[in-house]
DNA sequence: CTTGACCTTGGATTAAACTCCAAGGTTTAT
DNA sequence: ATAAACCTTGGAGTTTAATCCAAGGTCAAG
């Protein structure tokens, strides 16, 4: 059982925000003081924490509402229901790791593009690969260093 | 070479947007006809690109600015600022990769435990996950009908 | 030479997701 | 029994990222 100021600190977040959660029907707490204060059980950390790993993924909070709005009304809703739901949610995540995936993979390549050395990168290849964001000349680039000499670049064997 | 109509058009965003990202220091055409009208390259669009996927990709406007930032400077910024920076960046794709991935895994097992039926899903499971967070009960759950009957779970017979 | 589809600017408005504030009630430690 | 540290509500303010609007200029087609 937390008060508000707990679960806030121990998730790292504002009360305000718990309390902007609870307005916007993403989270109530199970129980109240007599005088008031909220009270949140382990389940309701529980879901807490669901809402913030989905933020943290990139939904927003109304696609995390309907996620877990299910709940709120369980006998209107089949299992069929909840099974497109969720593979729809699922589609999505792999989608966005995917896309994930070939910017990162960008961002490899311009690392290793780079000697990362102390000249000025007036003339880098790594502004010149995010400037036309042309992955495949870096990709030729890096591939042809590769075969020729070694893997790692090194301070002064820059292609600047 | 576009115009902002175009441009717009083909990257499936609003005149309004491109307009926003040039107040803001993202991406200016790289001419102007006469009359004032903005005029768009291939490298401006390519930019554009680089934009619209760090943006789907979960960075903000300012994260995307300060690695194109970069750019507009160039003779000040030394190779290993450049790939400090990069470097930077690259790790909170990992970090964001290892989040969505985590995510998925949990979708994927209450995707799995549940049928997927007609039955109400007012006693399903998934929601009894969902709920408490518990992925590792619905994963011991899915465990053991893995090993005793089937993998994909029929109609009718849900753990609903 | 005008109609319609473009474009310009500056400023207002929107939506999401907080975040802060004021005025007051509650708890706990000394 | 009183200060410090909590909590309550309602409402206002902030930030980010657009999106919309008004008043007017440009341009190709008929």
């Amino acid at each position: 059982m937390y008060r508000i100021g707990e679960l806030a600190k121990t998730c790292g977040i504002n009360t305000d925000t718990l309390r902007f959660y609870e307005k916007h029907g993403l989270l109530a707490p199970s129980k109240r003081t007599v005088s008031g204060y909220r009270v949140y059980s382990a389940d309701d950390a529980a879901r807490l924490q669901f809402i913030l790993r989905a933020k943290a993924v990139g939904f927003s909070l109304s696609e995390i509402a309907d996620l877990l709005s299910i709940e709120l009304d369980k006998a209107n809703w089949a299992c069929s229901d909840v099974k497109t739901m969720v593979d729809d949610k699922l589609l999505q995540v792999k989608q966005r790791i995917a896309e994930l995936e070939r910017f990162r993979r960008s961002l490899q390549i311009l690392s290793d593009t780079c000697c990362g050395g102390p000249a000025s990168a007036e003339h880098c290849s790594i502004l010149q690969a995010l400037e036309s964001c042309d992955v495949s000349r870096s990709e030729r680039l890096l591939d042809k260093e590769t075969h020729t000499h070694h893997h790692a670049p090194v301070q002064g064997d820059c292609k600047c």
